[in-house]
DNA sequence: CATCATGTTATAAT
DNA sequence: CATTATAACATGAT
């Protein structure tokens, strides 16, 4: 339980995977300690349902007697690179997680994947196994990769890119739009809603009904939020400040952290959804 | 036993 | 065809 969030409630601590663009960084990290590092054996968990397709048979041939390279991560996805032109895609879906234990550890019921190093056992542990695990032999990363646009903390994130976003799907609520991968990689629930929350703007508010000096503010609180969550969360899994929406949005009953009243939960399309009924009206 | 979960995707509907 | 809406996926915590 050591990379999990631990949240305070009222009685008890409650341990919380929350794979958006800052944990997946901090989640990345974890196979460090395997970098330069052969690969001596291959677990594979025998249903192995995050391969989904891919010829998971082929990996303990593969990677054993490999050398793991290096590690990169975009949005909410995961590329490690091997010799021998291998690399492993990974994608923590809603209970992944990365773990890297001693070398003699036993795979677990939700272990899917470990590397073995002489002195470590690289992990990729999923129950619900929403995630996903992508192979790829060649010189270069494969396209699914490199075809991704810019995740919003980047440089090359453009205000362009939101407002194709906006355009082509007026009718959306932005907090549904914020969700898509396709144009803001690595957002996910609770960045969505800190966004909006600090916008001051209603999450069921649809997309085509913003002017367009709002795409500006939208790509300025995107890139503001990513970087900061980056440099917290992805770094050390510190907390974002208490002033932000995050802390507060986890359970029915939270106050806003701006004007004290009640916040509000309740299904957006789908998917949680917590604002302030007063600053975000 | 019932409800909910911070993600994605196939399929249906507009 | 492009966009939008919904259900399904699998398991564990409360």
């Amino acid at each position: 339980m050591k990379c999990m969030r631990l949240r305070f409630s009222a009685h008890c601590y409650a341990a919380v995977p929350m794979p958006e663009l800052a944990e997946v960084e901090y989640y990345r990290k974890i196979w460090d300690p395997g970098l330069g590092s052969k690969i001596l054996r291959v677990h594979l968990h025998p249903r192995a349902r995050v391969f989904r397709g891919e010829p998971a048979e082929s990996l303990p041939a593969a990677l054993t007697g490999a050398t793991f390279q290096a590690s990169h991560a975009h949005g909410k996805q995961m590329l490690f690179a091997f010799s021998r032109r291998i690399w492993l895609g990974c994608h923590l879906g809603m209970s992944g997680e990365m773990l890297c234990l001693p070398p003699d550890h036993a795979p677990g019921k939700h272990d899917h994947l470990v590397l073995y190093t002489r002195t470590a056992a690289l992990t990729f542990r999923d129950p619900r196994m929403f995630g996903r695990l992508r192979i790829h032999e060649g010189k270069s990363p494969p396209a699914w990769w490199s075809e991704m646009p810019p995740a919003a903390g980047s440089q090359n994130f453009t205000p362009a890119q939101v407002r194709t976003a906006l355009t082509r799907h007026p009718r959306l609520p932005l907090k549904t739009l914020l969700l898509d991968q396709r144009y803001f990689p690595g957002i996910g629930n609770w960045m969505a809603d800190e966004i909006l929350w600090q916008l001051r703007w209603a999450p069921a508010t649809p997309a085509g009904s913003l002017p367009p000096s709002a795409h500006t503010h939208l790509h300025r609180t995107l890139q503001k939020i990513s970087r900061h969550a980056l440099a917290t969360i992805g770094q050390t899994w510190a907390d974002p400040p208490k002033s932000w929406l995050f802390l507060h949005r986890w359970r029915d009953g939270g106050h806003c952290p701006r004007c004290s009243n009640p916040l509000t939960r309740a299904d957006l399309r789908g998917r949680t959804c917590c604002w302030c009924p007063d600053c975000q009206g």
